[in-house]
DNA sequence: GCCTGACATGTCGAAAGTAGAACGTCACGT
DNA sequence: ACGTGACGTTCTACTTTCGACATGTCAGGC
């Protein structure tokens, strides 16, 4: 349950209301963990049952504004250091590979190839928000350096697979 | 719902029992789509239900083999060429190196450190079971060894940026 | 005064994934 | 004859995720 996580990390940072958590998460945590609208007001209402986090402050519209408790925090600190990471993630990329032979070659060199340009999108992505990473110096963005970073690898890494895999079918 | 393109993929390849499948999710596909065993037959029956697949013998022990119907067939074609795959992947890793900065600097790069070795470790692992991957020359198999190709370069890139994001950090 | 768009929260149902209990069979070694 | 372990299926219960819908408020421009 890394969502909870995600909304206790960011509540960690600073205060904030269920819509700008959504902005958050579809901001600096898309990539790595997508939430839902629907998902995360459900997630701040088991956070706020469980004492992890409190409505500090209420504004117009209904505006519930969250901050971390002192239990939130043990308990992502909790998880930050004493949970040990998945180790597998899914790809059904990589399951399609598997199943190239059933496509006839030059299909299966398309879809190669078509990987191997998504990642290079990606990657120009990636760069073209280069400024807006490096710019803030705040803690969250200063470790959002080092995931951008990661991405950044992955999908050169990833780029470069998928050309030589398109090779390798013949 | 790729479960479902997995279990018709390896059915494709060969028709097998529940049993079988799992043995071949177990060794195969582990690392690219995990799946339980009641996630499995729940799914078998849902593929007869539906056409792509039928039971083309039974053996002892109430053992039912399942082959691929020409709609299964079909089904993982379309699959294959037509269905984009999914652009983000979930990684509850990442999500912690975002919040690094609320525990002190010496146990944020500990968690750095152990990620490298952890990708280090993945390295080996792969490296050891190379003879095997390359030694078969079943379609499966051939196809396999892309996907063994891209793990081998993953963990690189990933335990590289371990160390480097790991000296970030002071 | 009215429309639009950003702000804001909430509920529902379906699909997918996780975990494990329960049950029975067959082959093999001792 | 007996136990063990591989083989094999089925069912239940829980959690997570997704997508859509419902509902309403406030600020600004025209």
């Amino acid at each position: 349950m890394s969502l909870r996580h995600g909304v206790l990390g960011l509540l960690a940072h600073s205060s904030a209301s269920g819509y700008d958590l959504m902005r958050a998460f579809d901001l600096s945590l898309a990539n790595v963990w997508p939430a839902t609208q629907s998902q995360l007001y459900g997630e701040l209402g088991k956070l706020t049952a469980d004492g992890m986090i409190e409505v500090v402050a209420e504004g117009p519209r209904g505006r519930k504004e969250y901050a971390i408790t002192a239990e939130g925090r043990d308990e992502l600190r909790r998880w930050l250091i004493d949970v040990p990471p998945a180790r597998v993630r899914r790809s059904d990329m990589l399951l399609r590979v598997f199943f190239l032979s059933q496509v006839d070659p030059d299909q299966a060199r398309a879809y190669l190839r078509r990987q191997g340009e998504q990642a290079e999108r990606a990657l120009a992505e990636l760069e073209s928000i280069r400024g807006v990473v490096e710019g803030g110096d705040d803690d969250l963005r200063h470790h959002g350096r080092l995931a951008f970073e990661y991405g950044l690898r992955l999908h050169q890494a990833e780029a470069e697979w998928a050309r030589w895999a398109e090779q390798q079918i013949s």
